[in-house]
DNA sequence: GCCAACATGTAATGAGTTACATGATTAG
DNA sequence: CTAATCATGTAACTCATTACATGTTGGC
């Protein structure tokens, strides 16, 4: 067996709050999630497409205020109860694949200022979703539910927590690269 | 076209060291690269053929010193070539897929401990990693070459500054929700 | 003799990305 | 009228995981 489809209970968890189009859908991750999760139109619409035929999600066409048309998804009994099965389980550990280190690892074919402009390079980076970031939380200001708001930060404290690991990280070991002899 | 093939990279970055057989590769991507990147047989020997295809790698039947005898691979000039090109490029900035995030994002419809619950277990899992690392980090004294001990030892710290900011993400998280009304 | 570790591989399946193609609507 | 945004979708492709299948060698 292949891995398990976790963008399914992305959406499924999406549609759980509201109804929404594989468009609206595509908007989300691209903000709220964009901390942590992403998607594309190219694996959204084919998965919204199962989900339906699966009975986990019903479609309506809906005209929009604004623009064209919509489909818009709404979740089922059936696919709540899945997405709260999920919810529930527990995570296996992550694996990761970091590009940046994998280049590190192998770096001792670089020269030390190569290396370093590569770390600049990464913190320029991760600065630059810091600020990005910082945006997607001032929308969360909006949040009038309580509990929705507490989830909505734990994640972006994460954001916030990860950037700021790696600028260290970086920082770090550009100062150790200098010491090097 | 569909995203780049990393695995390429780490393989021949790994045949740029010394000459390994599959088996060794898979070996070394659970000792030293387990910090920060994964790789299964189930990848490795098809794109060990490729890359022999390709000329990027030769292949040696070798006489084992322990075990049945084994394909030992070598990387090529043509190899070397486009390893170093790859290392020498920038990278494009990553795209996380975080399911404890995303569990979270969604965990209004959880009860406050069993978010708790959910929090307690990430720290167990990261203080496992940590003390599989400090393992991990045991092996690289014996590393003669002060440059590739460099690298490794950032590749390292990475690791280790990882798992300590998700185990203080956690911690810090958890004392939100208790302090939750 | 048997188990652990060594060693290699394929098959099935699904995840995920990018490029392409198409068209509607609205604001300026 | 035209550009931006809204909106949906397919095609082509590669990445990646898991399960399965097979066999060797050495130590106890």
């Amino acid at each position: 067996m292949a891995k398990e489809n976790k963008s399914k209970y992305a959406l499924l968890g999406l549609l759980n709050f509201v109804p929404l189009s594989g468009y609206d859908i595509k908007k989300w991750t691209d903000n709220s999630l964009r901390f942590f999760w992403s998607e594309n139109y190219g694996h959204i619409y084919p998965l919204l497409k199962e989900l339906e035929k699966a009975e986990l999600v019903t479609r309506q066409k809906v005209d929009s205020e604004k623009g064209p048309s919509k489909n818009v998804f709404t979740i089922t009994q059936k696919g709540t109860k899945e997405f709260l099965a999920w919810l529930k389980q527990n995570e296996n550990p992550e694996t990761y694949r970091i590009e940046i280190l994998l280049k590190l690892f192998f770096s001792s074919k670089l020269a030390l200022n190569e290396i370093i402009v590569k770390l600049e390079n990464h913190i320029h980076q991760q600065e630059q979703l810091l600020s990005e970031y910082k945006e997607v939380e001032n929308g969360f200001d909006h949040i009038k539910d309580k509990r929705i708001r507490l989830s909505a930060e734990m994640t972006m404290s994460y954001g916030f927590m990860h950037a700021e690991m790696n600028i260290n990280w970086a920082r770090d070991t550009i100062a150790k690269i200098k010491t090097f002899r």
